[in-house]
DNA sequence: AGCTGTGGCAGGGAGG
DNA sequence: CCTCCCTGCCAC
């Protein structure tokens, strides 16, 4: 096969200062004979702290009127953040960073063209071309794809394709694996631990698996790569399968020289450590992908359902089971630290907790992963993907499809950062009530599609018109879901509808956000700016109705509604009333925007900016914002700023000024209901201990009591301490004064026979509690109400609960300004 | 290898 | 004491 001349060089051209380079002369061999864009060079380039991006140079053959191939230099200075790859064999010498070009035909034309997200898609891509011939015989066009090519492959191949199907077309398997250890926890490079039961939820698979004892566990594990094969699911679903029960099983198929050939084409899963952000967590995983089928991991879609809610207890299997009302009465729990022993006395009913598992597992992924099987259907990713990735490279894929459709070449992202966020502010703290909330139905999209947004890279004007169709599909899908008479029906359309409704939702993040393709921070800042001007427009429109106005935060607001309307018809207390007031807000604001009403409540505790507890008709309490009870904080003064905020909402100063009373004297006796778990603070580590000792060196960060612990506890057992991982701990020593890292020790340590807390830091800590309640109080009743003096009896008459206003800072005083 | 954003609050350490 | 700065947690 004849090859074309290596491209220039690219390391030597501009590696790192990200400008466009020269171009060699000898690149023009490469152009096809369609005139479409073409390969020259892959280089790495250095984006950010220790970002990689590659970029690749396009270049557009332009008809000479002699017929000869010229270079369009108007679009020579394109770069691409994908890699491009023949499927001939594009590359040399990777990883080293230097890669030539190959033809297929010898003519200097690219017949098929793969385009290839990432370095490990690289190496897929790589295994690919050596594997498959047969990907020769297709068509350009229908390589135009953008993901790991083998996925694609196995996508477009068989029953892995997903289009035009539903959740229920697909084979799903559930895997549970529990393991006997002989330390606390299990260590899969342990040869005395072992995996002693697989559930599969297959009524047939688990029946060879579950009794093992007749089975030494290479066996077992050889059985099970059995079992998976023949029943040759199209989705394996796991709760924490990536960081437990795949990487585990791996594992031990490793220590056992079994293959772990669960793959449709036989080969093993290739793993790859992996990260994925929800809100603020970042949560690192081994990743795997097995050849032909999926994976949901149903950890991952609880936290990105919680991302929304944030009302989610935990994200162990069993915690959202229950919350999701999927765990049944008689369902089987067995503590961790008991399998062991059951394993050996009662295997039944090990069997029963592991089948509850699988049961649970498949109950959580049919409720919460078919948003992500729907986005499949519209993205050029497979299913197992795109419940693994977050909504950023989501949107990108689509643009990049419709570019490479196009036969368009990409922008290069913009350097800087956003600068604008949303409108915030409290007017009147205290406790009011009855207060409704009304919020703009999805004002960053609204204002979008209004205001004709469009990054200034998007040459094709995808943006809008995607944003606009997405948009438009998501009302039919809400409309459809209306008139449908089956359930069944109904929850596919609402499945349909929200995953529309996350790809929209993602449309304004992905303008902010560095490292978008399609990002453009002045289009960012347009969209929060009028987003700011419309919450206050919505804020004077309440104003001048009688309403009034509590707390605003970026496209919402809380308000006691008037007693009466322009009409003089009743408003406040009358939910219809309430919800016609709330909605006729709409007539105030311009056309596009629509006020939505999102809920009444009895009471609000209004606190702080973001932070306020909700009293509903039905007695439920609500808390947002940290400030009040964070999950971080001790338990006992999260119960006591519960019930503290309670008492307070029902205006019973008795029951208050008692609380603290009792809660005072138990701190003092040590009394703590569930033990150490009361006065434990639970913190996640962000970082790795390397990253933070490092920091301290730097003296960029300081030394803090859950990294130094974590340090002591890897110490001691030769455990590695991972990102993520909370460390539970408390505060020992003597006085309330004490520097925390100096003074702790882990929850595990304490034991009820000999207390070693620190009684008066905890004291103190409860005074930090109550204090927070110190603006809803005259200075001296609040002292006398927390305040463990008894000796004259305490009353509450008299102590009346206090409101405050807070004028806008800086409006007021432009006024006044005298000439 | 992967990763949406800004705004706001509390806790804690260090240094004045 | 106070202020500054950092991290963690949270709202939207």
């Amino acid at each position: 096969m004849p090859s074309a001349p290596p491209a220039s060089d690219p390391q030597q051209a501009d590696a790192s200062d990200g400008k466009a380079g020269e171009t060699a002369a000898e690149d023009v061999a490469l152009f096809g004979r369609d005139g479409a864009e073409r390969i020259v060079d892959v280089q790495p380039l250095l984006r950010g702290k220790h970002r990689e991006q590659a970029k690749v140079r396009l270049y557009r053959r332009s008809a000479g009127s002699d017929g000869s191939k010229q270079r369009v230099t108007e679009e020579t200075d394109e770069f691409y953040p994908f890699f491009f790859l023949s499927d001939a064999g594009l590359l040399e010498g990777f990883p080293a960073g230097r890669y030539r070009c190959e033809t297929l035909d010898g003519d200097g034309f690219f017949r098929h063209l793969v385009a290839v997200r990432s370095w490990g898609a690289l190496w897929d891509a790589v295994h690919h071309v050596e594997q498959n011939t047969g990907s020769r015989e297709r068509r350009p066009d229908e390589l135009y794809l953008v993901g790991s090519p083998v996925q694609q492959y196995l996508l477009q191949s068989g029953r892995t394709c997903l289009k035009g199907m539903e959740p229920g077309d697909l084979h799903r398997l559930q895997l549970d694996i529990e393991t006997r250890s002989t330390g606390d926890f299990p260590n899969a490079e342990r040869p005395e631990d072992e995996i002693i039961l697989v559930a599969l939820s297959d009524n047939r698979g688990w029946e060879r698996l579950l009794d093992r004892r007749h089975l030494p566990e290479p066996v077992l594990l050889e059985e099970m790569v059995q079992v998976i094969r023949e029943k040759d699911p199209d989705v394996i679903e796991t709760h924490n399968g990536f960081q437990f029960d795949f990487d585990y099983i791996r594992t031990r198929c490793q220590m056992h020289g079994v293959a772990f050939a669960v793959g449709r084409d036989g080969s093993t899963p290739r793993a790859f450590d992996s990260s994925i952000r929800f809100a603020e967590r970042v949560v690192d995983f081994p990743a795997i992908k097995i050849a032909g089928r999926h994976i949901i991991d149903t950890y991952f879609r609880v936290m990105a359902y919680d991302v929304f809610k944030r009302d989610l207890p935990g994200y162990g299997l069993k915690a959202a089971a229950t919350y999701f009302g999927f765990a049944s009465e008689e369902r089987t729990y067995v503590e961790g630290d008991q399998i062991t022993d059951l394993w050996n006395e009662d295997p039944e009913r090990l069997r029963e907790y592991a089948l509850d598992d699988v049961r649970e597992t498949r109950q959580l992924a049919a409720h919460l992963s078919s948003s992500a099987f729907y986005l499949t259907q519209m993205l050029p990713m497979p299913y197992g993907q795109a419940a693994r990735t977050g909504p950023a490279s989501k949107i990108e894929s689509m643009f990049v499809r419709e570019y490479l459709r196009e036969r368009r070449a990409m922008p290069r992202s913009q350097w800087g950062s956003q600068s604008v966020g949303g409108y915030t502010d409290i007017f009147l703290t205290g406790a009011v009530g009855p207060v409704v909330y009304a919020d703009v139905e999805s004002l960053y999209p609204s204002i979008m599609l209004a205001d004709g947004i469009q990054p200034k890279g998007d040459t094709l004007g995808l943006f809008p018109r995607l944003l606009r169709r997405l948009t438009d599909l998501r009302f039919e899908a809400k409309r459809q879901m209306k008139v449908a008479d089956d359930e069944h029906v109904k929850g596919a359309l609402d499945a349909r509808q929200s995953s529309y409704k996350i790809l929209i939702n993602s449309f304004y993040g992905s303008l902010g956000f560095s490292l978008s393709t399609f990002n453009d921070f002045e289009e960012a800042d347009k969209v929060t700016r009028r987003g700011q001007e419309l919450l206050r427009e919505m804020i004077g429109a309440i104003k001048e109705r009688g309403g009034e106005v509590i707390e605003a935060d970026t496209d919402g607001v809380f308000f006691v509604p008037p007693e009466t309307d322009a009409a003089d018809r009743p408003v406040r207390g009358d939910a219809d009333a309430e919800q016609r007031f709330t909605e006729n807000l709409t007539d105030a604001l311009p056309d596009g925007i629509r006020v939505g009403f999102d809920g009444r409540y009895r009471k609000m505790l209004s606190y702080k900016k973001k932070n306020y507890a909700l009293l509903g008709y039905d007695g439920d309490l609500k808390f947002k914002g940290s400030s009040l009870v964070a999950r971080s904080s001790e338990r006992f003064g999260r119960r006591f700023v519960r019930q503290a905020v309670r008492l307070i909402l029902e205006n019973d100063l008795e029951g208050l000024h008692d609380l603290y009373v009792e809660t005072r004297a138990a701190v003092e006796a040590s009394d703590w209901p569930e033990g150490v778990r009361s006065f434990a603070r639970t913190e996640t580590l962000k970082d790795t201990l390397q990253q933070y000792e490092a920091d301290v060196e730097a003296g960029e960060r300081t030394r803090t009591a859950p990294y130094e612990l974590a340090r002591r506890q890897a110490g001691q057992e030769g455990r590695a301490v991972r990102k993520g991982d909370r460390i539970s701990y408390y505060i020992t020593g003597q006085g309330k004064g004490v520097t925390a890292f100096k003074n702790c020790k882990l929850a595990d340590d304490w034991s009820p026979s000999a207390p070693d807390e620190n009684t008066a830091y905890y004291l103190a800590r409860l005074d930090r509690f109550a204090e927070k309640f110190a603006p809803f109080f005259e200075e001296h009743d609040f002292r006398r109400l927390f305040s463990p003096e008894d000796l004259f009896g305490f009353s509450a008459e008299g102590i009346e609960l206090q409101t405050e206003r807070h004028e806008p800072a800086g409006t007021e005083f432009d006024d006044d300004v005298p000439f």
